[in-house]
DNA sequence: TGTCCACTGGAAGGGAGGGCTT
DNA sequence: AAGCCCTCCCTTCCAGTGGACA
């Protein structure tokens, strides 16, 4: 074989029996352990669906990585299993009331799809056939979308599952519209069924709601309590057992150090199966033939370094000028900063790279935004006669994220400003 | 006790940008 | 082409506020 580029690293062993996605969070294992009793609740509602009835609707509460997601993905799969048996199936269908090809599932990822309009379209494009066009992305009024998606569901007999992932963003953003007029639309069916699942981190997002909405949409409630470290530990075991070639590449310490670190960040299993994962690649980029806990270490701090370029280099121009504004700040000697010095350090650095500077008005709300990404800590402090305003400080490495922030060809790199002078002086007094 | 600072954060509305309809 | 619709990003306006200070 001739040498290539790649000969070397395809020719060093891989720890991986070769389905690296068991590791992955979105990976829905044949069992779901610590989740059995929830799984059983939800599978009580949902047979109904089976019969040709509407199930309740249900409302799923839990933190990040608690298996709200996985446990709803579970029971959509054996359904499609349950028809696939259907269909292979030599004899007629033990149970007649049952009608599993009539159930349709139809998952939303309201992070993704966050608008109203955006929620209908994607629903109503889940039924086509051929004579229905698409909706298209936008364009339409409102009321034609939901005249088109009732259409479209109620062209046959079926009960539709609508799985709402990440309500809470949903709600916060475009208000509840959305649920209004899915929660009444059995009332304008024919012969399809539509319920509702929602799924979400926040419990006290339903305050929001209508009450008219909140009382239809809560007929059952699941909270997904967190993981704890040991629940973790069969979590990732059961795992490393599927996506190793042998049990030697990876001892018990490594596993229970991924679940006791993902244990302090409130039980989340998602976080454990992404430093097990990037731990293995780590040691398998270092041609380790085993795992250590060394190896979670350094996964545990490129997960976090990911976390933050990747926010950094996702945010528009004005607030990455503002982020900007905050950590020269910082390297300029300011501990905390108020929202008029990172406005003043903020306009400094737009003029200097020749765009407009936004309101004032503007720049508080990115801030807000910046700070609930976690890029930096803002919170409302009273200085008495002095005023009140936020105090901000970054939460990110600040040097490391600046150089992120500069390969940006639309930030001009910035040594000293104006602004960084006199109120220093005033303050340090 | 009242004043007053430096904002905060809500409300309303403009206008650009995507696209459809007639 | 003109007239819609919906969303996004902003601006303008402004009432409200925590607490040091007189």
């Amino acid at each position: 074989m001739e040498p290539n580029i790649f000969t070397t690293y395809m020719q060093s062993k891989t720890v991986f029996k070769g389905n690296k996605d068991i590791l992955r969070p979105t990976y829905i294992p044949e069992q779901l352990p610590h989740r059995e009793d929830y799984i059983n609740d939800m599978a009580s509602i949902m047979v109904t669906a089976l019969r040709g009835n509407r199930p309740s609707n249900v409302l799923i509460f839990g933190k990040t990585g608690t298996g709200k997601t996985a446990v709803v993905r579970y029971l959509e799969r054996e359904v499609e299993r349950l028809k696939k048996e259907d269909l292979d199936s030599e004899f007629e269908y033990e149970f007649d009331e049952f009608n599993v090809e009539r159930v349709k599932y139809v998952y939303i990822n309201c992070e993704v799809v966050d608008t109203h309009y955006g929620v209908m379209k994607n629903i109503g494009n889940k039924f086509m056939n051929e004579w229905s066009e698409q909706i298209p992305f936008t364009g339409w009024p409102m009321e034609k979308v939901y005249e088109s998606l009732k259409e479209r569901i109620d062209e046959e007999p079926r009960v539709v599952v609508i799985i709402l992932d990440e309500l809470d963003k949903l709600v916060s953003k475009s208000g509840d519209s959305v649920l209004y007029h899915l929660s009444k639309i059995n009332s304008e069916l024919k012969q399809s069924k539509v319920s509702l699942i929602g799924i979400s981190n926040n419990l006290k997002f339903t305050e929001f709601l209508d009450p008219r909405v909140r009382s239809r949409l809560g007929e059952e409630k699941l909270i997904f309590p967190p993981y704890n470290a040991d629940q973790l530990k069969d979590i990732l075991s059961e795992r490393v057992e599927r996506a190793f070639k042998s049990d030697e590449v990876m001892s018990d310490d490594v596993v229970a150090l991924c679940a006791a670190l993902a244990a302090q960040e409130h039980g989340d299993a998602r976080r454990a199966l992404d430093l097990l994962r990037v731990a293995t690649e780590i040691a398998e980029r270092e041609q380790c033939p085993s795992v250590d806990t060394n190896h979670v270490y350094k996964a545990k701090n490129k997960i976090e370094q990911d976390c933050v370029r990747e926010a950094v280099i996702t945010l528009p121009t004005h607030s990455k000028n503002v982020m900007y504004a905050i950590l020269l700040s910082r390297v300029n000697g300011f501990k905390k900063l108020t929202t008029g010095e990172v406005y003043a350090a903020y306009k400094e650095i737009s003029i200097v790279s020749g765009m407009d500077p936004l309101t004032q008005r503007r720049i508080t709300d990115i801030i807000s935004e910046l700070d609930m990404l976690g890029l930096v800590n803002a919170r409302v402090k009273s200085f008495g006669r002095r005023g009140r305003t936020k105090e901000i400080q970054p939460s990110v490495p600040e040097l490391e994220t600046i150089r992120t922030i500069e390969q940006d060809e639309n930030i001009v790199p910035v040594k000293t400003l104006r602004t960084f002078e006199e109120p220093r002086q005033m303050k340090l007094i």
